[in-house]
DNA sequence: TATTGTTATACTCTATAACTATA
DNA sequence: TATAGTTATAGAGTATAACAATA
């Protein structure tokens, strides 16, 4: 034995059955699989979200894209910065609004976006890979639910 | 319409196919739940985890236990700090090795624990409401499943 | 040589208050 | 008054390198 406490006696056995638990843990090795999937092509997590929002539907502003990725605004400024200075977005003065930013990608940033994704496509199967399709729509589900509770508290 | 581009276009749809997008949304609903259920007890979720472990495994070192926990072993120090600043553990040398630390929870400690894991229990329920028990059970598999295909990469 | 725990450090993520310029 | 965006700031979470004491 090594310490004072048999081995056999140390574990997270107890902590397995709550879901925040679980879900830390699966998350933490999805978070650290993506963040080496994202890094060729120059993007985190919160930017290549932000990258497809972006894509998905160029002019938006900024408040908009908070709101659809609840993050913070002031959180939000660094992570357009990036991707601006990445060259893969321009910000332009919103029509109409002169207080507001119109996001939208550049070509370069349709194109990254397009191999990141193939890239994410990639390591959310490896992730998967012990799922039945059953077993990954069960977890979708899931997870949609779960969040809609903390929606409405 | 409030900006240049239509309401309806603004969407986070082409995210919510990965898992680790929405695994990412439902856990941040279940932190924000649970960070707040644990407060009243003095406890962050990494500190309930740590004291849950010491107290199912009381001796156990500092090392073992960010084993367990999956925690880098610098970062453990201030937790292992906060609990023994709150009297909720105490730190005694480990007899036979003089490098380590045997943990072990005091009898405050372990009525925090057992109100805490009431409050998370209710924590869970509150946020799992929305699914049925094979559901549940599902995820659960799901996560771990997830988490393994984490550990060997 | 290897391990336990610590110090120092850094980067990311999240959150809030207060400010400006517009509306 | 309210909203878009920014600045400043702070607390968590995560990660690595290097060190002293001990094995």
């Amino acid at each position: 034995m090594t310490g004072a406490v048999a081995d056999t006696r140390v574990s997270d056995r107890s902590l397995r059955g709550f879901t925040g638990y679980a879900m830390k843990r699966a998350f933490n090795a999805i978070r650290a699989d993506l963040t080496r999937a994202l890094a060729p092509h120059g993007l985190r997590m919160v930017t290549f979200s932000a990258l497809s929002v972006i894509a998905d539907a160029p002019g938006l502003s900024q408040a908009r894209l908070a709101g659809v990725l609840a993050i913070e605004r002031p959180n939000l400024g660094p992570i357009v910065d990036e991707l601006e200075g990445a060259g893969l977005i321009v910000r332009r003065r919103a029509a109409g609004d002169r207080r507001a930013w119109a996001l939208a990608p550049t070509d370069r940033g349709r194109e990254t976006l397009a191999a990141a994704r193939t890239a994410v496509r990639a390591h959310d199967r490896r992730m998967t890979a012990g799922l039945t399709s059953a077993q990954r729509a069960a977890l979708t589900g899931a997870l949609a639910a779960i969040e809609a509770r903390g929606e409405t508290p």
